[in-house]
DNA sequence: CATGAATGAGGATTCATTCAT
DNA sequence: TATGAATGAATCCTCATTCAT
């Protein structure tokens, strides 16, 4: 019966699948994952009512699918343009640089994650953590702890570095302005964290 | 013709308004507002069913009316401990410190207003900087500017300062570990900030 | 423990139960029977919410209570104008306009009577039979049946007759233009009645 | 890609839709707008409770899809029996013979319609009225317009003369016996309001 | 008798999910 | 695989009624 090769039946419903997500993180972004409806994704997407249960089998795994497509898509965009950076400072820089550039072009899929990051729905929550597990390897080992190996960075607890940054972060991806653009400039917040991270101890900011 | 003094009845009705209120704190941060069920807020708050509409109008309104009773309260917390400072580096480290223990003894409460910066409803968002207003006008008054002014802070943009700290405030308030403690130390993150906020422009960071 | 005596105590009383009715009257009339709120009307009636049911045992007696004192108050408005009418002609012209001058004074109380015939609450619509039976034998008696004793009257079942005089009597008094007026008049309405009782069997009108 | 033919699939949904209907009219008839229940209304169709919603938005646009329908139908099968008649006298018969045969035979659909006339709710009877508008149209121009024109008619004000005809109508309609019989002769009533249209200004009914 | 807080049954509506075609 | 009618649990909210004061 298969007409089509396998492989453009594939493609076919990878294109569907992808327009699936993308309709679910535009529904999830402004309704919230309580607040969506499954079915005006289906129709967003072009389908009819029932069609996503053809692509996943609920709700929950509709989201938990999405999660993980833009954590991956993310931690790509972001590691494919600072992975040439050599330096902790300039990798933290080209960070900040890339994560806005990235979330300014997928609006819907950031506010996703931050919606998530800081929801109330553990389960979805840890999905999260662990979508993004390789991004925040590579932050606390390739810009914390290489930065801490240098001497360059005067805090030393990786963990702590590391959430701090991640705060920053994620504080700066929601903070947009009214066209959706990030109104923080990168350079600023990395030099902001940078000089966190790199205070001596000496520091005149003695409280 | 009431037979209870007028004081007595509207310290009952305080009293059961206040229940109210600490049950839908603890509905709304464990299930968000759109899954938070009405009538078991009214259970676990030791009423029937409907009783919360002898309080609020409608679900809507007691999240509104939750927002304000928190920001209130947790505004009030923290500047009654801080205002006796004069230093800003010191109110600074103060408002960590504050902030940090208000939102250990109130973590439903503080849950819910994170969960709602961070959320999807803009209505609810809205009315979370409106309730705060007076919080954000104090940090950017009476630390950032004031720290400008004595030549302590570098960074000189107010609204970048004041975003950026209380960006920081929101993300650590959102650390917690199982026993619902805040993982970071105020101190830590309040010199955090400060050496990002008083990095000199000749500072070896430059990237 | 009785300061007042009880003449003055009755009085009272009675003046509650009529602003009750009153604001029932008002509340029925503008929402319907199922539709109206009980505690609006004690509002309205300038008591707290419960206090109807210091007067009334529930909803539904209330109306039935409206009804009685409603069909009470019309048809003695009626007969009072109409008793010393001799000839049944007359007594029928008397009724419409007697009839239309009540319903224009109390149209709330009217309107009530107006849905509740035509309502589909059997219980309620017999009450209103029940209510009225003195007008209803009145129109049979002292004008359907004295109109055909006379010869007046052609239209030899008194049933049929009462029927459509009260159908005709209840479909005038629900056209009530915008400012509450009935826009028919009654003495117009009397003689379309009339003429189509007193047509004599060698009329024209065949068909 | 339905399997079925848009046919097929378009008499399915039009039965539902009727069945439907069907049930709302039973149970608007008997409990009234207010009071109807609409998961009774699904279950009495043969579906499950929140099925009307898949085919009406909401109880309210039921009942006004109820009113057009009903409206649609009555009006046809009045106008379909009179067309023929010529005379306006006999039309007048014709069409209080139809009007109680279609009642008789539809009496929910009928009882709503007078219920929803002498309701409460402007809204609906607005939609009653327009839904109307060409019985009432037909009745005043080719009953009583052409009555007046030949000179049969004496009642020269036609607005008068339609209103009285259609308050004697529905007046009859709701007087069904146990059987849900009209007990009123279509016939003996178009006689009624015949005499009462024809009457010559002659007439020895003065008053 | 008046009050108004509390009750809880009831009902409109939504929507995730199923499944026959 | 796509469709969309059907399902029915779940939920917000209303309000008649009760009763302690």
């Amino acid at each position: 019966m298969a007409r089509l090769s396998k492989a453009v039946r594939d493609t076919a419903l990878a294109e569907s699948r992808q327009r699936l997500l993308d309709a679910a993180a535009n529904e999830f972004a402004s309704e919230g994952y309580a607040g969506a409806n499954i079915n005006r994704i289906s129709l967003a997407a072009g389908f009819a009512k029932g069609t996503v249960y053809n692509y996943f089998p609920s709700k929950r795994d509709l989201m938990l699918a999405l999660i993980d497509v833009v954590a991956c898509a993310h931690t790509e965009a972001v590691l494919q343009q600072v992975e040439s950076e050599q330096d902790p400072a300039r990798r933290l820089e080209g960070f900040f640089r890339a994560g806005f550039a990235f979330v300014e072009q997928h609006s819907a899929q950031a506010r996703v994650i931050v919606n998530t990051v800081y929801g109330p729905d553990a389960e979805i929550r840890e999905r999260v953590y662990k979508a993004y597990e390789r991004l925040f390897t590579w932050i606390a080992k390739d810009i914390v702890e290489a930065g801490i190996a240098r001497g360059d960075f005067q805090m030393l607890d990786t963990n702590l570095a590391t959430a701090l940054t991640m705060t920053v972060y994620l504080g700066s991806c929601s903070q947009l302005d009214s066209k959706g653009k990030i109104w923080l400039d990168p350079s600023q917040v990395a030099h902001f964290v940078l000089d966190g991270l790199c205070a001596r101890t000496d520091s005149p900011n003695k409280i």
